[in-house]
DNA sequence: GCTTGCCTACACAGATCTGTGTAGTTAGCT
DNA sequence: AGCTAACTACACAGATCTGTGTAGGCAAGC
């Protein structure tokens, strides 16, 4: 065997290591989570996914050994790295609130793909559950870094409270179908802050191209 | 016929009027309730919910026309009245976020049954949705009411805010799995309130019996 | 040109689900 | 005693679901 390249050790069936086997798994992975996310794990049987990919069922199960992996790598798919900034700690933690009300607003947000996975499944054994446990707990963290930033009273407990009205917003859009609830979220995020003595319009640690 | 009591004209199927009849589409809807809101809606079969109950599946579709009607009349049993209270409007406010997190704690609570159902059935046109809209429109309204009561400033945004808060801590508690989370929720209540010059301790307009 | 590996098409097993049809049993009422 | 209404048991239709087994096609690399 010259050389391992990409090839390596074929295993022939499960997630092939080419090149073709990652873009048909990312095929797979990108319609499955339309699909999940929009219609609802239950709702979704693998045969609508592979007829929707236009592959074959059985293709489907040579990437995926059971429609439980196949849920277990979309909401892994879905736990993408937080984007980094350059705006203010405050103005990043309030353009959060933002961000979901205009994903609403475009017809991209049905609910919390963690939380909706959770509500689904029903099963606090279940690898989902895990999943968006880390979730929410990164998000948390990153919240409460922000505020350490911010220099914010009571970061941690701050924190949390941030991340409950964020989760709020979402269920409110949601079920009242507004996207006006993010903004009402953002307002009390905003009130939270101020009474954690963070100074909101100044954005002291802000850098400003050439004003 | 003789002055008709309560067999009055009976329809033979669906929803007996008779005493016996409205005990036992209580048994179905308790047991329903309890299936359905611990496992999930999809994962439960009307099989399931007959053998539980000790009936035949035949029974329950003379109760209840489909799954569908069995959905419906499961949520609006949800749909129970607020209890009145003799505490300050603030109080009242306050209380909300302890019982949910008593609830949970208790593990009465596995999440809101009415967002589950708008997350598992994912029509927006169904009666489910419907109901768990008036639903969160009666507590908003409930919030606000309480909140005029206490001369709060900005009763309709700040009332908002709080819906928002409960339903945040609601799916915080479900999934990190932390009753503690009502009370990150009660506290960042407790500072909106402060902030729309609401007095909390000194419980302006409560009554108390006889210190 | 031939092997190898991925793909398709298709059938199928076995479970589960909603909803119905039917015959027989039980319990209360007159 | 006899009638009626509700309930049970059970079978079944038809759909859907997960997961597998198999035979063959097709394209890339040796």
């Amino acid at each position: 065997m010259p050389a391992g390249q990409e090839k390596s050790t074929q295993v022939g069936v499960i997630s092939p290591r080419t090149v073709a086997g990652e873009a048909m798994r990312e095929r797979i992975l990108e319609t499955t989570d339309r699909l999940f996310y929009r219609q609802g794990i239950r709702a979704v049987g693998v045969d609508t996914v592979a007829a929707e990919i236009g592959i074959s069922k059985r293709t489907l199960y040579n990437y995926f050994p059971s429609k439980d992996a196949l849920v277990v790598a979309y909401l892994e798919r879905r736990f993408t790295p937080i984007p980094t900034s350059e705006r203010s700690p405050v103005e990043q933690i309030l353009d959060a609130y933002d961000r979901v009300g205009r994903l609403f607003a475009a017809d991209a947000l049905r609910g919390c793909p963690f939380v909706n996975a959770v509500t689904e499944l029903a099963d606090p054994a279940h690898d989902a559950a895990k999943i968006a446990l880390a979730f929410k707990e990164r998000r948390r963290l990153w919240f409460r870094d922000l505020l350490v930033a911010a220099k914010a009273k009571g970061a941690d407990n701050l924190a949390g409270q941030l991340a409950v009205l964020l989760d709020g917003a979402i269920v409110q859009m949601l079920v009242r179908n507004d996207a006006g609830m993010a903004e009402v979220a953002r307002q009390a995020a905003s009130t939270l802050l101020k009474a954690a003595s963070v100074k909101l319009a100044s954005a002291p640690t802000r850098r400003r191209a050439k004003p």
